[in-house]
DNA sequence: CTGAAAGCGCTTACAG
DNA sequence: CTGAAAGCGCTTACAG
């Protein structure tokens, strides 16, 4: 490969000034410039952007810190960050961490060996040996941790979940189970939160043993599903709080003979591509995925350019979408 | 930060030294080495990954480029990956290509550039300007270029559908639709030999009005199901070249009033989580997505560190999985 | 086993 | 507008 010193001795010019004509081309005489760009096809002289990095001291590049990449939901959010990352000049490192904080640290310490600039977490914990000592750039999106001072992009799980619950009371239901995801995320927490109040404001109790435990998967939909229509009264409505949970209790009630919406309603969140394409099509919570994202990563950018962000706390906005599993109580 | 040059100091040695003791303890005495890695403790001494990868030339980072994240199937290919990195010691850099030749090749470029050390292609195409000099360490997995001299990783596709139409005359259906991908894809060109391969041993002929083109998605898989349901005689079954096209043409026939499988058999490709959950429960193939991802990044892994890897063209099991999507001709 | 020294390919004040 | 020179933080022959 031939290196700027190279092209410099074809262009018969200095090293400094091959830099100058990639960099700044408009401190560079016309006639010089020429001599360069001439030498540089001629050479088919590439940049060596990791000497280029190192020089300058930073990466350009940024790692993902997501707990499943073949999540429908994350991919998306994906898919936003690495659009926005490309367009502001940034590489997307992939840490797809399993949830595990071991995995997490690794990944997040590649910013103290220079190998990423900032860190996008999409999950609910700091991913620091030492909790209170967040001094890389970071985002949190998606799920977010309560109470820490990094940065995040979210959805108000509250507000979403408070209308999903209306939506499914206003049909007439009052014994309505939950299926939620594991008891330490806070967007479980959020959802669950939004819940009981449209149970309290319609003047109903919060009864626990409705709730089932998921991990936001299809299988364990499906069991929750059938702990929850197993009882002898079972609910007749089910609020899930992802699609895949959704779609798996669905699959369990028409197995176990139920039919949907008419014997039992059931809720998504998140409104996933197949969401609309089940049967019956989902009622669900429609989230504009790549933006948390595109976001994200803008944020990420002022941060680690040390530019005030417009806004350190973004609250994406969410979408009641009303389908067919969910119907009147009979 | 301390430099490996605060670590020297500190212990009292030379930075060869201190580098020594992290990269070949062994060649280190004892007391040298603890006095250097007492002074790492206390300088709490991360070493500059960037500056290590620049020295030895090598980013210890792959590329992958995949047409779409947000695919179920290629997000398991790419968590297959990361894996396999992660334990050989590669960072994975994202490439979300949109397919688009463009950002093929910028992204394919990070090899030049120094920023990754191979390059890992999911779709098939030739990621390069000039597409007779692939001298970049590359694999090509999943959709592979036919002829090319890329390594590749991939599933026998032919085989594959030829099994699957197979089972779909076996029940007695002779006026087959197909729902196939695009044009220049070599998996579709391939599956769709197979299924030809089938008719002919069955002594059935093709029909190409039978043949529908999508994108792998599930809209897609819609329309081209209306397409086929609305013939004056429509086809008794329908083999789709994914799940997602599957499901979005089960989704059609029934909103068209078609009974799936009792009217019309439907059959999926990739066996992805939805397949099991949807009602029917898909009649698929499966592949071993991770497999995908684990060989091709150990093949690479090879390719970079110019070891002869086992096979250059490894060809990964899949399996016809019989579900209820499938039934006799009435 | 250890150290002095060269050097990886760039960028960037600095001086002219 | 241009060049000489320093230097980013490491690794690695080489010599002892």
């Amino acid at each position: 490969m031939a290196t700027i010193r190279d092209v410099s001795k074809i262009a018969g010019v200095s090293v400094a000034t091959v830099s100058r004509t990639l960099s700044k081309p408009d401190k560079v005489s016309e006639k010089t410039r020429k001599l360069v760009n001439d030498a540089i096809k001629q050479t088919n002289y590439k940049p060596d952007i990791l000497a280029r990095n190192f020089r300058t001291r930073k990466s350009s590049t940024i790692v993902v810190l997501v707990p499943d990449i073949a999540n429908p939901f994350f991919s998306r959010v994906i898919r936003g960050i690495e659009q926005t990352a490309q367009r502001l000049g940034y590489a997307v490192l992939l840490g797809d961490t399993q949830g595990l904080r071991e995995r997490e640290i690794t990944y997040a310490n590649m910013v103290y060996t220079s190998q990423a600039d900032g860190i996008i977490q999409l999950d609910c914990h700091i991913p620091f040996e030492d909790k209170n000592d967040c001094t890389s750039p970071i985002v949190n999106a998606c799920d977010c941790v309560r109470g820490s001072n990094m940065p995040t992009v979210q959805l108000d799980n509250v507000a979403a979940a408070k209308e999903m619950a209306k939506h499914i009371i206003s049909l007439g239901h009052t014994d309505i189970g939950i299926i939620s995801g594991p008891e330490n995320s806070t967007i479980t927490n959020d959802r669950l939160r939004g819940f009981k109040q449209s149970l309290e404001e319609a003047g109903l109790s919060y009864n626990p043993a409705n709730r089932m435990f998921g991990d936001y998967s299809l299988p364990s939909g499906a069991m929750a599903a059938s702990d929850l229509l197993s009882k002898p009264i079972p609910p007749t409505a089910i609020m899930c709080m992802n699609d895949e949970m959704a779609i798996g209790a669905i699959r369990q009630a028409k197995k176990m003979g139920f039919s949907v919406p008419d014997d039992i309603s059931v809720t998504g969140f998140d409104d996933i591509s197949f969401a609309e394409f089940f049967d019956p099509p989902l009622t669900t919570i429609s989230q504009p995925a790549e933006e948390f994202g595109s976001n994200a990563m803008e944020m990420l950018f002022d941060l680690i350019n040390n530019k005030e962000p417009e806004s350190k706390n973004i609250l994406l906005p969410f979408n009641l979408v009303i389908r067919e599993s969910t119907g009147n109580k009979k």
